[in-house]
DNA sequence: GTCTATAATTTGATAGAC
DNA sequence: GTCTATCAAATTATAGAC
């Protein structure tokens, strides 16, 4: 699965489309809206991405790519404590980074409500992210420990920004990851 | 704020939009929709709801009411356990009640795109549930540690909902209900 | 790649009769 | 409370010229 390129002009609609996507779901973009903001004519948006479907997979994809990108490989030589840690952040920049949630934690919450394609997806970015989670963990934990943490961190931190932005209150993100960072020391430690 | 009084009619409206809600978002429900569903015209829906931000109002605070009155009095004689496991059964129940999301969870991700009304709504939900549950751990714990214990449940229980309907697997909310009865059980005790 | 033009549908909302 | 009728705007999408 070798990341897709896109033209300039399909990589600035597919910014301006996450950002979008990102406040207020897969019915936050428009075709119009998307063309404006990148200075063309909706039917050139068309043009790049035919049908809407088309665009939101290639949103949630690039995301995925760029995430698990900027976290690396969990199984190299970095402690889990360290690999912990740049997860935390870039969660941290996604939510300082135009105060908007996870793309998707958005579209995952209203994942029976999208196309087929779109929310295959969101399914892959989810297990993409708890396998890469166990495996930073795998180092220190049984394989049976590492699952069940990960998948408690990664939907604390899905969790954690929806209260975050929703009470407008970025310490929310901070205490969850303070207190998650606790508990996996503690498991650490036996 | 005692709890608004509908009619029945009124009330089947907020049955059917909150379920729509709760699988896509506020923007799932049209006014054409919720009128087919209960058998009326659209005309007859805005009779009861002039505006969507006024049925988006009424569907979150009827919401709230109805979850905090199932949850019941944070500080009676109840062991902090017996109130956590029964918050826990109301998550779940919410999420096995049609496979959908906690209806504030799918809002609260999209909380900057809503109407202010709605997003101020949604907004006191997730304060009144914190609060509920900083307060039913009170009788174990410093309310410092109440407070974050609080904040990190509340949100755990939102992101493992995502996660359960992203990848449509209930055993996440399972799982991260577990852990997180361990990590709770661990601070009363020390 | 981008444009004009347009089709077909849906949406939130209102006026006024019953 | 519900209806008919209607509106203005927005939406996804396509055909065909440049």
């Amino acid at each position: 699965m070798e990341p897709k390129i896109y033209s300039p002009k399909a990589n600035e609609i597919l910014d301006v489309a996450e950002a979008h996507m990102r406040m207020g779901g897969f019915d936050a973009i428009s075709f119009r809206d998307l063309a404006r903001a990148v200075g063309v004519k909706s039917a050139s948006v068309h043009y790049h991405f035919p049908q809407k479907a088309d665009l939101g997979k290639a949103v949630v994809a690039r995301y995925r790519e760029r995430v698990i990108a900027a976290l690396g490989d969990p199984q190299d030589a970095r402690t889990p404590i360290a690999k912990l840690k740049l997860l935390f952040a870039v969660y941290s920049a996604a939510l300082s980074d135009g105060d908007s949630v996870c793309l998707c934690c958005v579209l995952g919450a209203e994942a029976r409500y999208l196309p087929p394609d779109v929310a295959a997806e969101v399914r892959l970015f989810f297990e993409t992210m708890t396998n890469w989670t166990r495996d930073a963990l795998a180092a220190g934990l049984s394989k049976a420990k590492a699952t069940e943490a990960a998948t408690h961190i990664i939907g604390a931190l899905q969790g954690a920004m929806v209260l975050s932005v929703a009470l407008g209150d970025d310490d929310r993100l901070k205490n969850t990851q303070k207190t998650l960072m606790r508990f996996v020391k503690k498991d650490l430690a036996g």
